[in-house]
DNA sequence: GCGCATTGATGGCTGC
DNA sequence: GCAGCCATCAATGCGC
């Protein structure tokens, strides 16, 4: 642990986690910003939230849907 | 509602978060191959994360010392 | 807080919590011998808990779809 | 899997399961009540929640010494 | 100030 | 038997 090398390794690491958290910050800000935009322009928040929540959870379905679709497979046939 | 524009003007909302989110998506997946990496280089993720969580916490709390010092500062008649 | 009216309803909320997590533990169990009972059965658990997961999620979608149009509903007309 | 008598076990195995599963999710709704009506009369959930996970552990490292001291005198030639 | 929604942490289950 | 994965649960932050 008290070999340079190995604490700039987690010095390295540790600013690479935080540099990437910052980014992921800045685009929830915007994110936020979108929603804001909209409801100036009148529209319903919660109802957008939920539009979007709801598309998301059609395409996860599809994906989970197709993984069910696999396993089935699997099952009878031995292949996938 | 039926308006084309305002149709048009609600989907492009609805993309424009979608596709922030999905950039948030990538980041936060870049966070847990950082972490994963991490891991594979042997170090303990747990106390990683309380590093990490520790820094937050310690620049918020300078943040808001030069807040209050800021404060202070306008009230003795000082310009920050 | 040292009076004793105080100190027992204190005691009794404590007590209650840890009775139903008493009960949902119990469940829990009992879950899983089903699990491990259907398995004996030759049944493939993996595929079972993906049944029972996706039947899950399909009520959540249909229940998550009346939400959204009652909010629509909400939205335009004013009532719901 | 297409005989009728191995379907109905499949349905009765998942029907099982979601029947056990709706217990579960009630009784963790009753939980959720127990805290709601606890901070309604003043007390600090957060604190609560420390409380019984607590006595959940002094619990368990009380039946892990038991189980140690049982060790013990089984290797001395005792029967517990 | 409260409730909600997201995010992070923990513990349990499964597969190797 | 252990590591990785997943589901649950607690904590924080945000909006109303």
């Amino acid at each position: 642990m008290d070999d340079p090398v190995q604490g700039d390794q987690l010095k390295s690491i540790v600013e690479r986690i935080e540099r990437l958290e910052e980014e992921k910050k800045t685009i929830a800000d915007d994110i936020k910003e979108v929603y804001a935009e909209a409801k100036g322009n009148g529209y319903d928040v919660k109802v957008l939230r939920k539009v979007v929540a709801l598309r998301k959870r059609d395409l996860e379905e599809r994906k989970e849907e197709e993984a069910i679709l696999d396993l089935y497979l699997q099952a009878v046939g031995e292949t996938a």
